[in-house]
DNA sequence: TATTTGACGATTT
DNA sequence: CAAATCGCCAAAT
């Protein structure tokens, strides 16, 4: 399995209601150190639709500022939709959304 | 074909 | 404690 599609599986166990972090996928796919890769996978996104993109976030708990699905505020709907609080600069309160049972 | 860049983060100095 | 550097690897130029 390529790094890109364990980057894939990580993000969708990612559970309802929470974040993750870049860091975190890449530690779950062994490589903590390749956040990048992680952030590169998403932009590439040859499963756009299934993967949940508007859950990974950075570590300052930021969303990605970049074209995410088409508008950035779309990201803070899906993630209100799902309980999360997002501020108004699109970041949310990883100390309590964070995916910490997944990463241990 | 070679170099630079890029949704980032940890480690070292 | 703050700044600089390294790691990661595929795509774009």
């Amino acid at each position: 399995m390529n790094f890109f599609e364990k980057v894939y599986q990580a993000v969708k166990k990612i559970p309802y209601g929470k974040v993750a972090t870049y860091g975190d996928i890449a530690r779950l796919c062994g490589r903590q150190r390749a956040a990048r890769q992680v952030g590169w996978a998403l932009h590439q996104n040859p499963h756009f639709i299934e993967i949940p993109c508007h859950r990974i976030v950075n570590r300052f708990g930021a969303l990605a500022p970049a074209f995410a699905f088409g508008g950035a505020h779309i990201q803070k709907s899906l993630l209100e939709q799902e309980g999360i609080e997002v501020r108004e600069d699109l970041t949310v309160d990883l100390a309590r959304y964070r995916c910490t049972e997944l990463t241990e």
